[in-house]
DNA sequence: CGCAAATCGTA
DNA sequence: GTACGATTTGCGT
């Protein structure tokens, strides 16, 4: 008999779970109304456990209400805490009465915090020689591990031991205190070092290793942050005293009382109908009442069994085909060669009709030992009438990818009703990433195959061709499963609000095949011009780079902020005007200019400085994005990145190629139209002042919009009480300022750094400008008290940007978030009009002008085409007034166009 | 090779 | 003061 090695005790960080479940997973209530998603992630998590960590007992730790000893040492402690959340609150007494029917010790000592009593049972434990598996989502607990106590993260499934703790942090165990009293916690209002946060923390740790040892030196830590670690030093101790988890409680009972008794079947059942476990009341309703479970996988109880079927012979795609000729929406999905669609080709496909069932159609592996495949080109023609169909509904997770790629073998994607990502990017724009594998854990609660489990990273990544087929078919086949599922998920939250479902339904859902379109088509650039301008700005580059280095007395690297910092600051001994985030001395743009009245060199660095972002930026790499396939550049636009509804664009970002300088508008020029065609530039003017005028209501901005006044002059005579023709420029410039500074939620602090003027000065301008346009600081605090009150702003079209951060127990994180919700529903109405804009001229210049004109740019507030000449009238005037007519607002949205041989002149 | 920070381009 | 993406450096792996 070989010797049995004794199971681990599982303690579990109930508190921890609890709030993790409530924050991560999605709110789910009963038919009458009752919270339930933390009730249901944190029992699912122990069942897990149960399932994981058989034989072993797995015992619950709670906190309970009241002070702790840490109250005592510091009665600040947690001060900062909100009070919990009405619908978390109703959720732990069922957690609990679950839990203990469940047969599971349940402990919640008073006055003691459940960190503390597992701090102590795991010492007690191991002290035993019985290992310890403590499963929580508090990183605070990784001072608990040793060789003989891992940690668990049963949400994450990321397991860690003593090599987890070091690779994630960077220090050992024993060091994570430290860690914590240097870095402090906001939200315990435990105070660290200020402005040093994890890295700095690591940094120092790995250096000096412990705080006793960082503390004797303080004095050795340079710049401002060396001066806050030493300001920091009387409370550091106090702040490890608070961060250290006790393992000495007097607790009155020993690890091995605590064990666990017989479920009470009965009990769960009834609990599990109150609470409408589906799932788990099937279970335990079940013929015989008996333990032997489903293995579940998943906290979602909705998680089907999987089914996945790789097809290889004709039989199979004859079915398949066959029952997708039937469905009245499947889920797809392609595999490709490439994450750029300009040069992937397809490897494979994948479908899923129903939950849990899916199938992968390989078509290219072509690795050595590849098993035969269906011919590519054979399959693709027989899938072609499904795929071009628009009576056949597909959903997917971002089609426009899938559909681009299509388009590479000939066949143009149809039917895109559905896409999971622009569900998830409508439903909450900021709550997660809307990658599949985030959505699925958020929604589903799965964790999915990543493409780097299956593929490598690096630069030994395998591309999907490569890729053997077990492990393929699994990953590509679980795609189109997870989507479809997802869709079922997401599709009934979108429809439970009518305005989010317009948005998703006639505002972002159209505008795909929109841009699929305009990346396929992409946009012409004149690579020669474009090496002319890269070689002159090499030839300035040089000279000024000898020159600075005269100037400084030594050669460096002008493009190092570091070392222009010791040249300027430590060998030169410039004043320093302003310090970055991090509490160097800041050697960025401003400051330089601010630098440049007296100086010589920092002129120099300025130029070099803005010809070398050029020259990276645009000059040297546009002409390399040049397909050599259609000697065009085709940018991504991202439609589920930022918070507010805009798109974004990648690869190359078209959004931020210069204009401000002549050096800049060269780089425009290079953006050109094919012979016979010239490029149209149409821009909605001060879209987002007038959206303001919209949405306030007030009368003077209304009325100067009305009369077509130029706004910051009109402006201008209002603040500084002069009639319009008298305004000078300087004023003139100051109300466009005041203006710009409104659209973000500007503070007179931001105003008068922008102006160079007094505070005072600037919130004298603030004020007068809400007295003469009362009407905006009416929609200003209505806004700001909407955010407060429902955790979420809207544009005119309903798209929400929630903004949790509005009610942060930190007041610079608030008023950020005002700031935000003060610009998000201008920033965001604006999206909405344009892309409502770009769906309407696309559809007119396809029916009408399919030869004559294309759109092949969008730039926020503006959209570029390419006109063929003889119809340049009629596609501006229909252009701007499509543009015009794309809202509806209390004043006219004026759009002008500009047409020239390449977009600087057009602008 | 991967990541964070600093910088700078746009609306 | 809002919203983004790309490049470079510097550092650690």
């Amino acid at each position: 008999m070989s010797q049995q090695k004794t199971p681990p005790v599982v303690l579990v960080d109930g508190s921890s779970y609890l709030f993790r479940a409530y924050h991560a997973l999605p709110p789910l209530t009963t038919s009458k109304g009752h919270p339930t998603g933390a009730i249901k992630g944190v029992i699912s998590m122990l069942r897990r456990l149960e399932q994981d960590y058989p034989g072993s007992r797995v015992v619950v730790v709670f906190d309970a209400k009241g002070k702790t000893f840490r109250h005592d040492l510091y009665d600040q402690y947690k001060a900062n805490r909100p009070p919990m959340p009405e619908d978390l609150g109703v959720q732990i007494a069922p957690i609990h009465e679950i839990v203990r029917a469940m047969g599971l010790p349940l402990l919640i000592i008073p006055d003691v915090e459940a960190d503390d009593v597992i701090g102590t049972l795991a010492t007690e434990a191991t002290s035993k020689g019985v290992d310890v598996v403590i499963s929580t989502g508090d990183k605070d607990m990784a001072q608990l591990v040793s060789d003989h106590v891992t940690l668990i993260n049963t949400m994450t499934e990321i397991p860690m031991d003593r090599d987890g703790v070091v690779e994630k942090f960077g220090i050992g165990p024993e060091q994570i205190v430290d860690y914590l009293a240097l870095v402090g916690d906001t939200v315990d209002n435990i105070p660290g070092v200020t402005k040093c946060g994890p890295k700095t923390a690591v940094k120092w740790l790995q250096q000096y290793h412990d705080l006793d040892n960082l503390m004797a030196h303080a004095d050795e830590i340079g710049g401002k942050i060396g001066d806050n670690l030493r300001d920091a030093l009387d409370h550091l101790p106090l702040s490890r005293q608070l961060a250290t988890i006790r393992t000495d409680v007097d607790l009155d009972f020993g690890i091995e009382e605590v064990s666990p008794e017989p479920e009470d079947e009965e009990q769960l059942l009834e609990l599990f109908k109150e609470y409408e476990f589906k799932s788990w009341i099937a279970e335990y309703s079940g013929d015989n009442g008996s333990n032997d479970r489903q293995p579940s996988h998943n906290p979602a109880d909705s998680s089907p069994e999987r089914q996945y079927d790789t097809i290889f012979t004709e039989e199979q795609l004859n079915d398949w085909l066959g029952r997708l000729e039937q469905a009245d929406l499947f889920a797809f999905d392609t595999e490709t060669t490439s994450l750029r669609y300009s040069e992937a080709d397809i490897v494979g496909m994948s479908f899923a009709i129903e939950p849990g069932k899916a199938a992968y159609l390989p078509l290219a592996h072509d690795y050595m030992g590849a098993p035969d495949q269906l011919n590519r080109d054979a399959t693709l023609k027989r899938l072609k009438p499904l795929l071009e169909s628009t009576d056949h509904r597909k959903v997917g997770q971002n089609l426009k990818y899938d559909k681009n790629v299509l388009a590479n073998h000939g066949i143009s994607l149809e039917g895109i009703a559905e896409d999971t990502m622009l569900e998830s990017y409508v439903l909450n724009s900021t709550a997660t990433r809307h990658d599949m594998g985030s959505l699925a854990l958020k929604y589903l609660g799965e964790k999915t195959i990543s493409f780097q489990d299956i593929a490598g990273k690096g630069a030994k990544q395998l591309t999907f061709n490569q890729i053997d087929l077990e492990q393929a078919s699994e990953y590509a086949a679980e795609d189109a499963d997870i989507t479809l599922r997802l869709h079922q998920a997401l599709r009934p939250q979108l429809a439970a609000t009518g305005q989010l479902e317009t948005v998703y339904q006639d505002i972002d859902m159209p505008l795909v095949p929109v841009l699929s379109r305009i990346e396929q088509r992409g946009v012409m650039i004149n690579a020669s011009t474009l090496k002319q301008h890269s070689q002159e700005l090499a030839e300035r580059m040089a000279e000024l780079e000898k020159a600075a280095h005269e100037e400084a007395g030594e050669a460096f690297n002008l493009g190092s902020p570091k070392q222009l910092q010791a040249i300027f600051y430590d060998k030169m001994g410039l004043p320093v005007v302003k310090k970055t985030p991090k509490g160097a001395p800041s050697t960025a743009e401003p400051v330089l200019q601010e630098l440049a009245h007296e100086h010589q060199l920092p002129r120099l660095i300025l130029e070099h400085r803005s010809l070398s972002k050029l020259k990276s930026t645009y000059t040297d790499t546009l002409p390399e994005l040049i397909s050599p396939r259609t000697g065009r550049v085709h940018t991504s636009y991202h439609q589920a990145v930022t918070a507010t509804g805009r798109l974004s664009s990648s690869e190359p970002n078209l959004q931020n190629i210069p204009v401000r300088t002549e050096q800049g508008r060269r780089i425009r020029q290079a953006f050109v139209a094919p012979e016979g065609y010239k490029l149209v530039a149409a821009d909605y003017s001060q879209i987002e002042l007038r959206i303001m005028a919209h949405l306030s209501g007030d009368k003077g901005l209304l009325t100067a919009f009305e009369k077509g006044e130029d706004i910051h002059r009109a402006t201008a005579a209002e603040v500084f009480g002069t009639s319009v023709d008298e305004i000078t420029s300087d004023q003139r410039r100051s109300a466009k300022a005041i203006n710009f500074g409104l659209i973000y939620g500007m503070s007179a602090f931001g105003l008068s750094r922008q102006l160079e003027v007094e505070r005072k000065v600037a919130q004298d301008y603030i004020d007068r400008y809400f007295q003469r346009y009362p009407g905006v600081l009416a929609y200003m605090d209505r806004i700001r008290k909407q955010a407060h009150d429902d955790g979420y702003v809207e544009t005119l079209a309903g798209r929400r940007l929630y903004l949790p951060e509005i009610n942060a127990r930190n007041k610079q994180m608030q008023q950020a978030a005002e700031r935000t919700a003060i610009n998000a529903p201008m920033q965001g109405t604006a999206a909405d009009i344009i892309k409502r804009a770009m769906v309407t001229v696309e559809d007119w210049l396809q029916s009408e002008h399919a030869d004559e004109a294309r759109m092949v740019m969008q730039v926020h507030d503006e959209l570029i085409l390419e006109v063929r000449e003889s119809a340049l009238d009629t596609i501006c005037h229909g252009l701007e007034k499509r543009m015009s007519a794309a809202a509806d607002l209390k004043v006219p949205l004026l759009v002008e166009a500009g047409v020239g041989d390449n977009w600087d002149e057009a602008h």
